[in-house]
DNA sequence: ATAACTTTATAACCAAAACCTATAAGTAGC
DNA sequence: GCTACTTATAGGTTTTGGTTATAAAGTTAT
C-alpha cells in the first residue's frame, strides 16, 4: 500500500471510470488500473466492481475509500503543518459557502485574500449546509462558511457574525405600514420562503413557529435575491439576512427591523478538527470581519435562531 | 512523501540513530538516511539534527513525526478494516496493562486468546496508566487494560469489572479482629501504600481521604504482591483488589470486605476512538469476563473510586 | 596529539516498481 | 454481427529505492 495507490483509489471513486480517473491523476489508464489491482491483491479483497460503463465500489471498497481519504488527509495535514512552521500560506484552499451567504460575503473578502496570499489557490463552491458538512468530514473541503451551531463534534466552529434577520414587505402588504416587526407578525399571510434544504428556510420556519402560510402561488426560491424580487414585483413579504440588504437597510422603509431581542443567524467558519493552517484561518476571519459593519460581529446582541 | 519514508521517520525518532533505525526497519543505513534526506528536501525543512551520537528531531521534526504516526496509524486502520470485513483476526495486538492488574488478569485470558486467534501476535507490556494513555494516543498501543474513568475524549472505554477493594491486616494489627471494615478504618496507622505513579495508590488515598499514616518504615511498593508479603511478615495492613486474593478471599480471616457501598475500581478495556477491530475487542472482553467470577462484572454494585 | 571507534553521508551499481504505448478482450446497444 | 465504449494485458523504458563500499567527521581513550 502507498499513498499514490490510495490517491488512485479516491480518484476512481470520484470519477467511477478508470480512464477518466487516470486522466485526472495525470497518468495513463493502464497505470491506474494496475495499481488498483495491486492494492486489491495486497488487501486480498475486491474494491471495485468493473462493468462496461465503469467501476463501482464494492461494500468493502466504499469503507476502504473513506479510510483512504482519511489517510491522504492526514498526509496533507503533515505537509501543511510544515508550511505553517515555515510561515508559508500556499497550496490550495477549498471553501464551501452556502448560497444565502455567498453573494454578499464572498466578494467582500475574496480579492483581499488572494492579494494577501498570492500563492494560495482558492476554490470556492456554493453548496447546501448539509453538503458542506459532509464534505468537510470527507476532507473534500477545507473550510466551510455557513450558519451555526451545527452540534457536530467532528467539526470546529469559529463564529464570525451574528447577522440580524430583517423583514422585507411589498408596498401594498399590511406589514408595510409598520416601523418594526416581531416574530408574531410572521403569522401574517404572504410569506415567501426559500426552497427545502436551505438552512435559511428552516430558520424562518423556526422563527415563525412553523405556522407559515404562503400565498396562493407556492413558488419557493433558490436564492435570497429571488425572494427580494418576488416581494418587489408581487404581493407578500419575506425575511432577509442583513448582509443581503446592507446598502439599503437604512433608507428603504419597506425593510423592517425586528424588535429586541433581534433574531440573528450565527455565521461561522467551520473546519474539521485538527485543521492546522491557523494563520490562514485567522487571516480569513480577519478579512471577513473587516469587510462587514462592526455591528454584525458575533456576540454583540440578538437571539440566535437555529436551523437544525 | 510516501508511507515508507514516514515509517523510517518514526523509526528514527524511536531509535535516535540512523544505523539502529535502519536495522529495525530491515534496510541498510544508507537506504534510511537517503529517504529521510529526500523527505526533508521535499518538505523543505530539516527534521533531524545529526550529531555524532545519533539524530534528534528538530522542533518541526517533532511535530512532523507525531503527524507521521497519525498517517501510519490511519493506513493501518485501513488494513484492519479490510481484515475485519474478511472476518480475519490476524496481525498484531499491542496491549498495555497496569501492574496491579497484569499478574491476576493476563494469565486468565492469554492462552484462550491465542488459542482463539492463532494468527494473532500478542504483545503485552506492563505500564503505568499514564504511559498507557500516552501510547494509546500515539498509536504505539492498540488496547489498554486499566482502571477508569479516564475522562479523556480521545479514548474510548469499555468497562469490564467493578472490582472490590479488600483490606488485608496482619495477625497482630487491631483491625485483624474485625469482620468487616469501612473507609473510616483507614485512619488507623500502619497502612502500606503502592509507589507514587500507580493508580492504585491514588485510589487508596482517595478512599481514606488522603489521611494515610504509614508505619515507621516508609517502604512504598511497586506491586500488590509485595504489599501482601509486607503485611504477612510485618505489622500493619494494606488494601488489595479482589483479583489479587481470589483464591483465599473466603477462607483467609485476615481479608476483610468493606461494608456496603463496597468501594470498587472500574476495570476497562480502553482503545483509541475509531478502533475498527471490533471482533477482536469483543472477543477480548468476553474472554476476560468469562475468566473471572460473575460477581466482579461491571455494573453489579459498589461505589467507583476514582484515581484521577 | 593521535589512534581507534562510532556515527552519518556519498558514490557506484543493481533490482524492483511504476509508467508508457500498443493492443487485446469483453460487453452494451444498434 | 458491427460499433463504440470500457478494462486488462504485454513489452519496453524510466524512475525509485535498495545494496555494498567507502569517505568524512566527531568522540573517546591512550
Amino acid at each position: 500500500m502507498n499513498l499514490q495507490q490510495l490517491g488512485y483509489l479516491v480518484a476512481l471513486d470520484t470519477h467511477r471510470q478508470f480512464g477518466l480517473a487516470a486522466e485526472k491523476s495525470f497518468v495513463s489508464q493502464p497505470a491506474l488500473s494496475v495499481q488498483v489491482q495491486k492494492l486489491e491483491e495486497e488487501l486480498g479483497v475486491l474494491l471495485f466492481d468493473r462493468t462496461q460503463r465503469g467501476a463501482e465500489p464494492t461494500a468493502v471498497g466504499a469503507q476502504v475509500i473513506t479510510q483512504a481519504r482519511r489517510v491522504l488527509h492526514e498526509a496533507q495535514q503533515l505537509r501543511e503543518l510544515v508550511q505553517v512552521a515555515k510561515g508559508e500560506v500556499v497550496g490550495e484552499l477549498r471553501l464551501g459557502v452556502i448560497s444565502t451567504l455567498a453573494p454578499y460575503l464572498v466578494p467582500r473578502f475574496l480579492v483581499g485574500l488572494s492579494k494577501a496570499y498570492p500563492n494560495l489557490r482558492v476554490h470556492i463552491e456554493e453548496l447546501r449546509s448539509e453538503e458542506i458538512m459532509l464534505r468537510l468530514k470527507d476532507y473534500r473541503l477545507d473550510v466551510g462558511l455557513l450558519v451555526t451551531p451545527l452540534d457536530d463534534r467532528l467539526l470546529h466552529e469559529l463564529p464570525l457574525l451574528d447577522e440580524p434577520f430583517l423583514l422585507l414587505a411589498s408596498e401594498d402588504h399590511p406589514l408595510a405600514a409598520r416601523a418594526t416587526v416581531s416574530p408574531a407578525d410572521l403569522a401574517s399571510p404572504g410569506l415567501w420562503l426559500m426552497q427545502e434544504g436551505h438552512c435559511f428556510r428552516n430558520q424562518v420556519l423556526n422563527l415563525c413557529g412553523r405556522t407559515a402560510s404562503t400565498g396562493a402561488v407556492a413558488y419557493e426560491s433558490g436564492s435570497i435575491e429571488t425572494l427580494k424580487e418576488l416581494v418587489r414585483h408581487h404581493h407578500g413579504y419575506t425575511l432577509v439576512p442583513e448582509l443581503a440588504v446592507l446598502d439599503e437597510v437604512d433608507r428603504n422603509p419597506l425593510l423592517k427591523r425586528f424588535v429586541a431581542p433581534t433574531p440573528v443567524r450565527e455565521v461561522s467558519l467551520v473546519v474539521h478538527h485538527g485543521f492546522v493552517r491557523t494563520t490562514l484561518l485567522t487571516a480569513l476571519r480577519e478579512l471577513i470581519l473587516a469587510s462587514v459593519p462592526t455591528r454584525l460581529r458575533a456576540g454583540k446582541a440578538g437571539e440566535k435562531v437555529r436551523w437544525r
